[in-house]
DNA sequence: TTCCCAAATGAACAAGTGTTCAGTTAAACC
DNA sequence: GGTTTAACTGAACACTTGTTCATTTGGGAA
């Protein structure tokens, strides 16, 4: 047996890195072997290398992959407008955007140390690319009298973190719907930067 | 060679559970092998084995003993007063306690997946029991009218995956000292209950 | 239909894995 | 000082690891 009969990387390919996606948000990169990956869409180890040049190469790719399109989702649902319409829909965006890709999210924050320290620079800074993103936002908006942030760079990675964590615990058939989560996150968010009245509005 | 000069099982073994969490940390517990921890310590990997049973029980092994040195701490740090009071307590004990463990946080959260069914459902419940501990504040202060809250489980996993993620950027030579990290926090915990003017207070 | 190349196999490589255990040495107690 | 026991070595076990490569087969174009 050799070449499968239908076989084409445009599609085996894709298989590969959702394979690759699943088993390593479930297991961890180190404890998955590429027999498994392998095995998960039916191939030999060996054939894994017609997708990626080695292990490595396949964790950064996924990564960076996730990375560039979060950045490019973002940069198409940016809005203009003052700080707090801004801050909204960075909020709602994130939201929406993470929570259908839960496994990727887990992958690009547990699976960093498990980068060389090139292509872990690289992740880093297409982060870095995000955060300051929000960061811009929080300036604006203190700048302008609507926030009240005693720490700017410190508010962002909290907010982020607060985001983010939604992942830890969403379940798409749990009990609160996705518009629900938005709401409550945008009135913590909202009250955390101190918008004046936010607090009078979490309860509505 | 055999019996090293000085050895004792009451040095050794906390030896080995910091060389444990130490590597652990760094590279993941699948990354990680039971003779690199025992080079660490300067032993042969057999050794090991008179201070855990299997890498399994050692990784569990520190896991709980995190989650009860924390719920400990906790218990201690406890104050008396109301849902206000018993929030700030709460939020600065999760500061203090965690800042100086950044290995063990990381371990705790990021090596859940490597734990057998059985372990894993342990460090859940201990991790639920410390959740509940700060539900209970945020449902008693909404409650008597302190905080806007729309809803309290959210908010708590919120909350408390925002001041865990302290622990992914915080450094103690930082710009940032201990204190001046527990009051931006501080100030963003209380203004995301929705505390009644506590916006106007953020910038102080 | 023939030819070429893409896509896969399956065996092999050296190295590393968790764990066990008979043997060896130092510490602790009589 | 002699004996017991705790602490460790070093080799061995069977198995898995990432990666390479000669070989084979199917897909698509001429």
């Amino acid at each position: 047996m050799a070449r499968k009969t239908g076989s084409h990387s445009d599609i085996t390919g894709p298989r590969v890195r959702d394979a690759a996606i699943a088993l390593i948000a479930e297991r961890g990169f180190a404890a998955v072997s590429m027999r498994q990956i392998a095995a998960a869409v039916d191939m030999q180890a060996g054939a894994l290398y017609n997708y990626t040049p080695d292990k490595q190469s396949l964790l950064f790719d996924l990564m960076r992959t996730h990375m560039e399109d979060l950045l490019e989702a973002r940069a198409e649902a940016a809005v203009p407008g003052d700080a707090l319409t801004r801050l909204e829909a960075f909020t709602r965006f994130h939201i929406r955007f993470h929570l259908p890709r839960s496994r990727e999210v887990f992958l690009s924050y547990m699976e960093l140390r498990n980068l060389t320290p090139r292509n872990f620079a690289e992740i880093e800074r297409l982060r870095k690319v995000y955060e300051d993103d929000l960061e811009a936002i929080l300036i604006e908006g203190q700048r302008a009298g609507f926030f009240e942030i005693a720490d700017t760079k410190v508010t962002t990675l909290a907010l982020i973190a607060m985001l983010t964590g939604i992942s830890n615990w969403y379940r798409p058939d749990g009990r609160l719907s996705v518009a629900r989560i938005e709401e409550v996150y945008w009135a913590l968010v909202r009250n955390a930067v101190g918008v004046a009245g936010a607090a009078d509005k979490a309860a509505e």
